[in-house]
DNA sequence: AATAACGTTTACGTTAACGTAAAGCGGGAG
DNA sequence: CTCCCGCTTTACGTTAACGTAAACGTTATT
């Protein structure tokens, strides 16, 4: 282990542009080694990426992430640092929640929509 | 009928900005006569800013708003324009249920990550 | 005439998350 | 030594849907 990782590394293995980890370093949320001028990547460095990129899947923002990363990170972890991060996941449950609930209202409008299109699609082909 | 609005009315009626209103105009989206110098938004207007919203609201851009409208207005309404806004309407069905399996995902991530939290939260309030 | 209230056009500002050059450095192969 | 490859920094470009501000015209009221 400890093993030590490039920037093309890291862009291969997640599927990310090298962009993209130079800008999560400008945002603070990577913050790898260097040698000479290079980055080097470390395993954390590795687990940090992945706590990113999920963040994205689960619809957070790179700052809420940096959040969620820094309150999960600190060794000298304490129950209000749990409980701050807790309280972040479940208000994001809520807004997700509330989009699936505006999907399904989008979902039965399209629907509404598409019949009154088939319909006049029909009463066209019977020459109302 | 053939009632006659300000721009305000429309706004106000609406609950849009007169921004808004003219940017939907310079989208093409809305032709309101002129009296002089200013806009006069009529019926067919308010029809079309309520499908515009309804666009909206549905997770349209501006653009596909314009076409779906286009398709929808002409009086030389023929089955082959219904038939494409019908395809399009669909096409918009799959996005939203790909949407809504793709939070659907994310909520039990969610819960997933949570759980963890709350294990470690009472991990450590145990003196673990 | 001055002021208020509403309308107009023009045009730059905003936000997120990178994309896309441009220009330069360092080192290993030939 | 030269050349190319990979890495670096710097910095402007992109997209959507307006927000915001400036500067000015029109109509009605005081």
């Amino acid at each position: 282990m400890d093993e030590r990782y490039s920037i093309r590394d890291l862009a291969k293995d997640f599927a990310v542009t090298t962009r993209a980890l130079r800008f999560y370093e400008e945002r603070g949320l990577l913050r790898p080694q260097r040698k000479g001028q290079s980055r080097i990547y470390s395993a954390a460095d590795r687990v940090r990426l992945t706590l990113i990129l999920r963040g994205k899947r689960l619809g957070f923002t790179l700052d809420e992430s940096a959040e969620l990363i820094a309150m999960y990170n600190p060794s000298g972890n304490n129950a209000g640092q749990l409980q701050a991060l807790i309280d972040k996941i479940q208000e994001k449950q809520q807004r997700i929640n509330a989009q699936k609930r505006e999907i399904e209202l989008m979902l039965s409008d399209l629907k509404e929509w598409e019949l009154r299109s088939l319909k006049a699609l029909t009463e066209l082909s019977r020459g109302t």
